[in-house]
DNA sequence: TTGTATGCGTTATCAG
DNA sequence: CTGATAACGCATACAA
């Protein structure tokens, strides 16, 4: 250590600076050429015995590791590819898989958080970024209203990519949310409430769509969608939207944070929950699964999307056949303590 | 925009290639030689007037962008910094406050997270990734062994970074801590349980220390310490650590999460929250506020930290001083609906 | 099996 | 004010 840093340390003037070891210093240090060390770090078999021997002290002792930038401008390729988020929130679980796929792939993952939520603000970001040159790839979370870029691509997350799902897949939101209604009105619920979330996400077109038909299919009444941001604040101002001597015995929330703010603004008004209103979220995030009551929800494997959408990414880069698709965990409805049969319901078909 | 397309399409072969516009590109186009358009690019006033407009209109034409890559090898600087993470989940304030700072003084941001927690493999990485010269500096939110990469500097968030604090800062978490249990004793509350979080983390170290120094002072009962990592798991099984006819009547616990287990184990034991037993978290992240019952817990502000760590590592990059010290929102604790005086104290007082 | 020469796109030095 | 020329560190045809 103490001889590697000593040949980091080059005199310039007055002071001391330290110089990183290139190739040459190794090619110097083993007494072969530059390129041959090349070759040797690239794993290059056609490498003599004894010069590797020399050429793998030589890296030891000057602590040599290759520059990325020059490796990037002699190939073209940085090895880096950048996910491009509208905010830091929501996405995480999407983002975290994507990350440790880059990882295994051998990408470094750079981060870019557009300040405007903006899709076309998004998509001219992404394209600068792509133009700076510094990245190979660009993966939205998002969706974006472009697909290429010059030099480099652009590739969507599963979840918010109309024209790469399969006809299956892209009904996948849609028919758990059938699902999920079919369930609430199995359970005797026969007036509903939707908060949608926004409606330029697709997910949110979705689930707001499934949740439309299975209503119409099943002759239930649904009292009103509430549109607005992955915020709790909106479930809230969704509950207040409603009278207060509204018939609606279950809220459908299209996430979690929606239906955490439903819960909280039910109680203040006096509606107990399940009793009162039962509430379904969408997401399985961790902390709901502890909350009192404990939310009912969806349970989707997000990681998939995230693993698959950063390979496929990469695959492009690499100019490789579009990966096959991944078999992603089951979407399962997870009910918990905040969905039970209508009490108004079971009161008039009983007694009343 | 055609003109642009055109301009980057080359044949190779049977196949069309794009090619990005150089500076030589722009250059031939503009009629004058390559390094007066990079003059130009770099905003040098020695520049003649219709030669400016004749670049500038190549530079428009032909869409050129600056291969940053190219630039970072001359430079020896790529303007991208990392943030190192031992996870994704937990700091993501202070990382999206430094993302944001590190955008706003022209860095971009790379994520790194470390697969392994340990101080000692983040550190190794932390130089690994200085070493391949693809950033400038690398920001870490959790303690590192080192404080300075080849070729590069390190830096820790103020959070986290002993050296660094003056004393009255290295205390905030501790009194802060003091300040509430002095509030709980000050309600009435006499028999504590402390849910400790992860003691390598030097802010868990404080929150505890701070509770055990006021429980010291005030008289009070601690029963327990229980340590573990952030997660509501470990809040779950604090509390079924405690014996059915505990006589605590108040936990503290060292961060949100940990504390929406604490209530979640304590209401399925039959223990009501607040009259039986009152909880406090600590960071106010977003979806405990609407949490019922909501969550009494100590507003943090992660994002100057954030922020001001950024700033520091910059700053060593360019060689600049240390910035000042930036001034923190006050660190506040917000008592909500999880704490009241405890019911048994107050039978025994007044009426027993 | 190994060495020589060249270029990637930019910035920097030094002439003119 | 502008232009030729030389790096930056690496990879890769091509020659030895």
């Amino acid at each position: 250590m103490s001889a590697w840093i000593g040949a980091w340390v080059s005199i310039v003037g007055h002071m001391s600076v330290k110089r990183r070891p290139t190739l040459h210093d190794v090619a110097a240090l083993a007494g072969v050429s530059h390129q041959t060390v090349s070759r040797f770090l690239r794993g290059d078999p056609t490498v003599g015995a004894d010069t590797l021997g020399r050429i793998k002290a030589a890296v030891d002792e000057l602590g040599y590791r290759p520059n990325l930038t020059a490796r990037a401008m002699r190939t073209r390729s940085s090895g880096v590819v950048a996910i491009i988020l509208p905010g830091w929130t929501g996405p995480e679980r999407t983002v975290n898989a994507a990350c440790a796929e880059a990882q295994s792939l051998g990408y470094q993952v750079e981060i870019v958080i557009g300040v405007d939520e903006d899709p076309v603000a998004l998509s001219r970001l992404a394209t600068d970024i792509l133009a700076r040159g510094q990245v190979d790839g660009v993966l939205s979370v998002t969706p974006l209203t472009i697909k290429t870029g010059d030099g480099g691509v652009v590739v969507q997350t599963d979840e918010f990519d109309h024209r790469l799902r399969s006809v299956e897949a892209v009904a996948a939101d849609e028919i758990t949310m059938e699902d999920l209604v079919d369930r609430l009105a199995a359970m005797g619920h026969r007036d509903l409430f939707h908060v949608a979330g926004p409606q330029d996400w697709w997910s949110a077109q979705l689930r707001r769509s499934g949740y439309l038909k299975a209503c119409d299919r099943l002759g239930i009444r649904s009292h009103g969608v509430f549109d607005g941001p992955w915020d709790p604040e909106t479930g809230v101002e969704a509950v207040r939207s409603l009278p207060d001597d509204t018939p609606v015995t279950a809220v459908v929330a299209a996430s979690d944070h929606l239906a955490v703010g439903v819960v909280h603004a039910a109680v203040h008004r006096g509606w107990a929950v399940p009793e009162d209103l039962s509430v379904t979220g969408w997401d399985d995030i961790t902390l709901v699964r502890y909350g009192t009551p404990a939310l009912s929800t969806v349970r989707v494997d997000r990681e998939t999307s995230g693993r698959h959408g950063m390979r496929r990414l990469i695959a492009a880069i690499r100019g490789e056949a579009e990966p096959d698709p991944m078999a992603a965990a089951p979407t399962e409805i997870a009910f918990r303590e905040t969905t039970v049969p209508p009490r108004k319901n079971a009161v008039i078909g009983q007694e009343d």
